[in-house]
Order: structure tokens, then C-alpha cells, then sequence
DNA sequence: CAATCGTGGAT
DNA sequence: TATCCAAGATT
């Protein structure tokens, strides 16, 4: 049976993210926190900066409190239900986690499988309003006795066949080993019905990126909660409706310096908002104390990928 | 229940 | 280029 913690890890890390985007950054994670006790010993900024690029920082937070919960408890939970009260494990995960790495009859409910079935009983509910309903048919393969025989092969075959026929666009239904009971198989490449799109608003942000004389760059650190929260960031203004004038950007500078405006604006798309960022730059040869400044180098590997922009955007512009 | 919460790749 | 969408959880 495979390893829980490597199981939660990769469940974890494939919220919301193609397999594509985790698989080096699993095995980059695994080196450096081998073990469920390793990752329990870390410090939080260990984990947030290994978890950087990644999204959905709330999952690293969740992760390394629930890592110290079971180092805590001294061993992992018996059943899907132990899991469930772990923090940043929800229906999904722990029925996962159940199935694939303790080989018991958990049916986890993902995007594939709502697709499929959805799609095997041509539900046309719309999203997500649909997700009880779809959540409920699929227990229905709890009697399956190809599941109640291998609970995480059955899983693992179920989001394959939604990965790779039942698609979301140009579903290969001829391809597909359950046509014959499909009563969607018609009207396949409409289901399920998703909610209308809303437009993203646009925002707006000025910051501040102080150098020192050794290629050195001053970091800040976001609230541990909320929008990027326990990361790193690069200091700067709120990030309001309108666009900030210089005078209004600068009234909000971190210290008073020679703040010089950088040519051209960094973009960013968040989920739910779009973000236009203003960045000014300054040569700062007294460097302060308790700051954390950090080579540029590694500053880029460490920062959410909206920071990542600003650097690149000075970089562009001969800022170093 | 609806909103919040990132990012990169596919189309 | 714009949109879609991915092994969701939390509030």
C-alpha cells in the first residue's frame, strides 16, 4: 500500500493543479520534507517558501498545521473520517486518501468524476448547484464490486477516464468503455451545464522595490491568512479599484528614498481579479536591521508568481 | 450558498 | 488573445 503522507501530499498538491504543474514539485517537496515528521519540524516560512509558484497558499499552511496534528497524535488516521477533521482535507481528499492509501471502499469525488457522471445519468442540473446530486450517484459505485475489491485502482481508473475520454471538450465517447449505459452519451459535450462566467474587475497596485549595493532586494511578508497569505511578498499599495497617481503611490512607501518609477506596468490574473501593478525602484545603501533582504536569485524562487512579474518587469527595464 | 483563493497550459 | 479549466477547501 502506498505511503499515506506521499498520498496526502500529492492529493494536496493536485487541488485545483494539473498533474503536469506538481510532478517535479512533489518530488522537490519530498526532498526536502521527507517525512510527515520532517515537514511537523519545519518552520512555516520553510514550508511557504517550498510551496511558492504553486497557488492556493492556503493548502501549505493547512498542510504543515495538519502535519504537526498527526506528529502530534503519533500516527495517521484510521479512516476517512479521521482524515476529514484534518485542516485543508475536505470530502475529496480524505475519501482519496482513504482509498488510495488505505485501500478502503471511499468513492472520492473529483471534477473528472462529477463530469462522468454527469454525464452517465445526462444530469443537466447546472453547476454548482448540481454537486449533491452528482456527489450522491456517485456513490452508487460503493456496490461495485470492482471497487469493494481495489478502492484506489477503481479511483485512479475513474479520473483516467475522465482525463483522457470522458473530456471536457471533444469527449472520445467512441473510445469509451461505458458507452453502452450512458445515458448522456448525446448531449455529452454539454454536461454538465456550468454557471455563467462573470468578468473579472480589473485592480491596481504600486511597489517598492528596494536594492541594495550587493544585488540584494528587501522582502516583505504578507498577514497569515486571506490573499497570499504567509508568503513573501515585494511591499507595496493596497490593491484598489483605481489606479494609483504617483503622489498617491508614494505617500504609501514603505521609507522615504529616491523612488524612481520603472517604465510599464506588470500584469497578473487571480481567480477572481485581474491586477495591473505600477512598480518604482531605489538604490538603498543603509539597509535596515530586522529587514529581510535577500540576492535577487533567490528572491525570484521564493516570491508567489505576482511578485516574480515585478522582478521581471525591472529586469526588463535594466534595473539591478 | 456564494465568494474567496493562484497559476500555467490547452484550446 | 481570451477563455477555459485542473485529483477542492474554507468561510
Amino acid at each position: 500500500m502506498p505511503d499515506p503522507y506521499q498520498v496526502w501530499l500529492s492529493e494536496v498538491m493536485l487541488q485545483q493543479t494539473t498533474v503536469a504543474a506538481v510532478a517535479p514539485r512533489f518530488q522537490r517537496f519530498l526532498g526536502r520534507f521527507p517525512t510527515v515528521a520532517a515537514l511537523a519540524a519545519a518552520p512555516a516560512e520553510a514550508v511557504m517558501e517550498e510551496w511558492a509558484g504553486l497557488g492556493y497558499y492556503a493548502r501549505a499552511r493547512a498542510l504543515h498545521a495538519a502535519a504537526r496534528a498527526i506528529a502530534a497524535a503519533g500516527a495517521f488516521p484510521p479512516d476517512a473520517a479521521g482524515w476529514r477533521e484534518l485542516p485543508g482535507i475536505g470530502p475529496y481528499t480524505a475519501a482519496a486518501v482513504a482509498a488510495i492509501a488505505l485501500g478502503q471502499p471511499e468513492v472520492p469525488v473529483d471534477g473528472n468524476v462529477e463530469r462522468v457522471v454527469a454525464r452517465l445519468f445526462a444530469v443537466t442540473e447546472p453547476m454548482p448547484r448540481a454537486k449533491k446530486t452528482l456527489a450522491a450517484l456517485a456513490q452508487g459505485f460503493s456496490s461495485d464490486p470492482a471497487m469493494r475489491a481495489r478502492p484506489g485502482d477503481f479511483a485512479q481508473a475513474l479520473f483516467d477516464l475522465g482525463a483522457t475520454i470522458c473530456t471536457p471538450k471533444n469527449p472520445a465517447c467512441a473510445l469509451c468503455p461505458w458507452r453502452e449505459g450512458c445515458a448522456g452519451q448525446a448531449m455529452a459535450a454539454d454536461l454538465p451545464v456550468r454557471a455563467e462566467k462573470v468578468p473579472r474587475p480589473m485592480r491596481h497596485g504600486a511597489h517598492f522595490l528596494a536594492l541594495d549595493g550587493a544585488g540584494r532586494v528587501l522582502l516583505g511578508r504578507r498577514p497569515g491568512h486571506g490573499l497570499l497569505g504567509g508568503m513573501a511578498d515585494i511591499p507595496g499599495t493596497a490593491w484598489t479599484g483605481a489606479p494609483w497617481t504617483d503622489a498617491e503611490a508614494l505617500a504609501e512607501a514603505p521609507f522615504a528614498a529616491p523612488w524612481a518609477a520603472v517604465p510599464g506596468v506588470a500584469l497578473h490574473g487571480f481567480t477572481h481579479f485581474q491586477l495591473t501593478m505600477r512598480l518604482f525602484w531605489a538604490r538603498v545603501e543603509i539597509p535596515g536591521t530586522n529587514q529581510d533582504w535577500r540576492p535577487l536569485a533567490e528572491a525570484a524562487r521564493i516570491l508567489p508568481t505576482v511578485f516574480r512579474r515585478l522582478l521581471v518587469l525591472a529586469e526588463g527595464a535594466g534595473v539591478r
